[in-house]
DNA sequence: CTAACTTTGTGATTCAAATGAATAAGTTGA
DNA sequence: TCAACTTATTCATTTGAATCACAAAGTTAG
């Protein structure tokens, strides 16, 4: 335990063995079971999570009933409704696991406190921010722009794990089209080669 | 020049007169007319722009040559496509001035300089970016549930004034729409009052 | 001032994807 | 182990928005 958040924060900041040990205390270790819920609509995001083993999704309802899916995260990335972390407003979003899961917890008070005792995390924060940013803004711009075949051919090349672990009518709902055009557009690809 | 910049960061951060004197030897100020690129795709982004005046659109020509407005920057706002700024790869975006504008231009280095020197810099834009990943984060879920109706509906909700300074076709080009649906959603808008 | 260009509005037609409906295979848990 | 649920596929039909085409009003530069 620990180990991958270690890892994963030294590969974009240096920090002292006793800065980290500090980070350590301030989170709180959780497991979920597969269809279990970190975060449900209408409640506050209380945590941001380091997901150290499994499989998440983060997704809304619309008002006709339809899920999308705003993110899936695994092993080494984080997961939370950062405006409803960040503003106590009740959220949007709904966050399941999709496999059983093993997570760390920090909340509010503990992430304002790193910030403040550890401004290394500043830097931490808004690069891991910024990446995110900068693919959620390509991920719009093809929403925009690409038809249902273009967009599941991107995902496949640049997530091809993903699509193992994630069943199809979720990859339908993440990209923005029906299980019906996904497994049409799936049968088309494999036809063509 | 540089008030609004001041104050706009100051909002933000704390910040001692010293630093913010130190912060202003780092920009360049510059002029662009009407029509006239900040960007254009294939360059690099060797700057972030900090809007003192004028209206600029960011945005991408896909495949069929169709123009995809990734955001409007007004009075107080940044722009530059982020990830060509961070890694110098040539940018896939477009930076063209829609009014005369005046820019406070500020380089790679600089801002590297800016960031090590003045670390509450690092909060300024870890809050600055997160503000806009969730904005854009809500805009994605938007595009993928809402008719173009509801995008409408909401974009004139949220920036009403925005409509005012940018023409009709761009406002398609940003919702994701042709100018043919969204001069058919006013009308339909129109008899409905 | 006026010719060229930009911007907005409407109509007819087309198209990609959604919807609705049915089936079958795979998985789960009591 | 077998009923209940989940998942994926394939069909016919519908639909929201795109495309094509044109007109008219508004703006700009020489």
């Amino acid at each position: 335990m620990y180990e991958l958040l270690n890892q994963r924060i030294r590969e974009i900041i240096p920090l002292t063995d006793e800065a980290f040990e500090f980070c350590k205390t301030l989170f709180l270790p959780k497991k979920l079971r597969k269809r279990q819920y970190l975060l449900q609509e209408g409640d506050v995001s209380k945590y941001t999570a380091f997901v150290e083993k499994g499989m998440l999704r983060t997704y809304s309802v619309d008002e006709k009933g339809i899920e999308h899916i705003l993110q899936f995260s695994s092993e080494g990335w984080w997961v939370s409704d950062l405006y409803s972390f960040l503003t106590n407003e009740p959220s949007r979003f709904n966050i399941e696991a999709l496999e059983d899961a093993e997570l760390l917890l920090i909340t509010r008070p503990s992430w304002d406190l790193l910030l403040e005792k550890v401004p290394a995390f500043e830097r931490y924060f808004r690069i891991l921010i910024q990446n995110n940013l900068i693919v959620t803004q390509r991920r719009l711009m093809g929403t925009l722009s690409e038809t249902a075949e273009q967009k599941y051919s991107k995902l496949i090349k640049t997530y091809p794990d993903c699509l193992q672990r994630v069943p199809q009518h979720m990859v339908a709902a993440y990209l923005g089209i029906t299980p019906e055009t996904l497994s049409r557009v799936r049968s088309q690809i494999a036809s063509r080669e």
